[in-house]
DNA sequence: GTGAAAGCGCTAACAG
DNA sequence: CTGTTAGCGCTTTCAC
């Protein structure tokens, strides 16, 4: 044996104060025995290994991973960055990244940055100093600086939601300009032809950029007048009087608009809501559809017609691929496109679903 | 000078890779002085502190946190376990505990217990492996082993929504039973008499059981007829059908009831589409109130009475109490209880307000 | 199959 | 104000 823990108290500690070498001396062995016994059984006579095991569940020892990493090179801590938690679907894909990265014995920091790239940045070089084997990130937009500290950084990386122009690493999305393409279409065919756009605040973001291209696109192919994109702007959190007060602007300034895709379930729940307390026939007068498919959307009158985005399962997607990064050494960049999907209900089913084409 | 890791490469090294030592070298003080410079400037001389910034600065040099927390024996980490993501309400607890914790420099490591006590033990045990400084717990029930466990760790550990019988150490909540105890009165002034009261699953759930003797209270207090409390049960997730279920289920069996008060808003949205769809008029004929003022209550029709819960505040004072202990050195084991709010909104909203009075 | 030596990168504690 | 010494608790890397 290489010490004696036991040698000043002649005690063995217990529980988180129990170290290795207290299990290495109740089991008689040292402490390289112990450490192989409880993370690679096989390499160790079934007999010591039993040994080992009882001397550990005697005291209630849990390894100290904090040492492990340090020694190992590998922390087991993979980090996660939202704009906020207080959104189901980061909080989906949070659950995602979780759901396959628990099961692999890594653990996962989450840190919010309140929807303000500098504060991205910042707790992007706090995660690095916990030496994450991996991050994602779920933000739209980085700061030069943290992207060329995560490049710098050599770990794994993936960036969600966007499908990124040119990405750190991996990244795993959808095609926020596929769509409004697709919602787009979805209108044109219920027979809508003055649709308007109504986007997030544009500012250096990509997605909404993305999603008005979608729009626009869509109703040059069909041959319809793309409308000015109009931008939502709230203090604060998306809420639904936002919806409210541009649906009735909308309707005030250009009143033969007969359609309004919102960029937002949470809008277009505040717009229905709206229409219904001036009496202007959802889906008849006016179609109104959302993105994100929300709780929300499934309970308001007339039930919201939306895109689906696949929150859970990008946050799946992201989570295999840094184990197999991990543990496969693979060294390859995949960029994944997940499938979203339009969910049509009443807010745009037009009792005259009148054909689009002639 | 103690050391000189440039002595095999003479290169000094960059971003991650670079050590205290690197930055010593560089700024020509020992790791001691560039520790100092980096967490206590005060305790270095200006010029000195200078010099280490901008070697510090030069290579883009992180600490490596993992190094100085064991050395410091403080992780600066805190566990939080919820039994989900995906319920909007513990996402807001974890950004609150966040909030206050960001800020004060402790990184959040969030685990989830799939609502399994048996996983929440193997989380815990997880988290222990990493030398939390304390651990943030919003699960109902814990197995007497978690509790064991974390009592012997020795670890700040707040109870979160549950104001538990037994904390294990501190606890933050509400009373579920003056809550309910709270709407049920709130029926009862609205001029409901024949009221039932629809909880969760109770099996080991404390919760469910403060909450039914809430509503058994304010039942007898009015000198109203106590009605046997229904449970619901769904596969999985908590879902608008299995309201929809009971609430047809209670109309069959018992029509004279005039009012359901359902444990969750998601039930009790599911049982107002359900009235709809069949005529049956809300709040006139039936009144129907939930629990948790989620966002779907604010955009059915009618709208939804509620209890607000103080989600948020739960998290923000969790992590209070655990800054006060970690910093403070604070030996006291609070307790606290948060207030929760009625919402009255429509869906109780008789035209007859009646007086519940003779 | 098991052990001994060495050190991961940092900080506490004390010295000067 | 700065430096020296001595580890934190574990795992890597050889030996045997």
């Amino acid at each position: 044996m290489d010490d004696d823990p036991t040698e000043t108290t002649g005690q063995t500690r217990h529980g988180l104060a129990a170290r290795m070498a207290d299990i290495a001396a109740l089991a008689g062995v040292t402490k390289m025995t112990v450490s192989r016994a409880l993370r690679e059984p096989d390499k160790v006579r079934p007999e010591t290994r039993e040994r080992v095991h009882a001397a550990a569940l005697s005291v209630g020892y849990i390894p100290n991973r904090t040492a492990g990493s340090l020694t190992a090179r590998m922390s087991g801590i993979v980090g996660v960055v939202v704009p906020t938690l207080r959104h189901s679907l980061f909080a989906e894909t949070i659950e995602g990244v979780s759901d396959v990265l628990a099961a692999a014995g890594l653990d996962l920091i989450v840190a919010n940055s309140r929807y303000q790239t500098g504060a991205e940045e910042a707790q992007i070089r706090a995660l690095l100093g916990r030496r994450p084997d991996a991050i994602v990130l779920t933000s739209l937009t980085h700061t030069p600086a943290a992207r060329e500290l995560l490049r710098d950084s050599g770990i794994a990386v993936v960036e969600t939601w966007e499908s990124a122009d040119e990405p750190i690493d991996m990244s795993v999305g959808f095609s926020n300009r596929d769509a409004a393409h697709a919602m787009t279409g979805e209108l044109i065919r219920s027979g809508y032809r003055r649709i308007v756009f109504v986007n997030g605040p544009s500012a250096g973001n990509e997605r909404a950029r993305h999603r008005s291209e979608g729009y626009r696109a869509a109703m040059r192919e069909a041959g319809l007048q793309v409308r000015p994109v109009r931008v939502a702007r709230d203090v604060g959190a998306i809420q639904p009087e936002t919806g409210a007060r541009i649906i009735r602007k909308i309707i005030a300034q250009d009143p033969e608009v007969d359609a309004v895709f919102f960029t937002s379930d949470v809008y277009a729940v505040g717009a229905i809501l709206e229409c219904r307390k001036h009496g202007i026939g959802v889906p008849e007068r006016m179609g109104i559809a959302g993105f994100h498919d929300l709780d929300l959307g499934r309970v308001v009158s007339p039930s919201l017609t939306t895109v689906h985005v696949p929150a859970l399962e990008i946050g799946r997607e992201a989570g295999r691929m840094i184990l197999s990064r991990l543990k496969g050494g693979e060294t390859e960049k995949p960029r994944a496109e997940l499938p979203f999907r339009i969910v049509a209900r009443e807010s745009t089913a037009r009792a005259s679903d009148a054909n689009a084409g002639d």
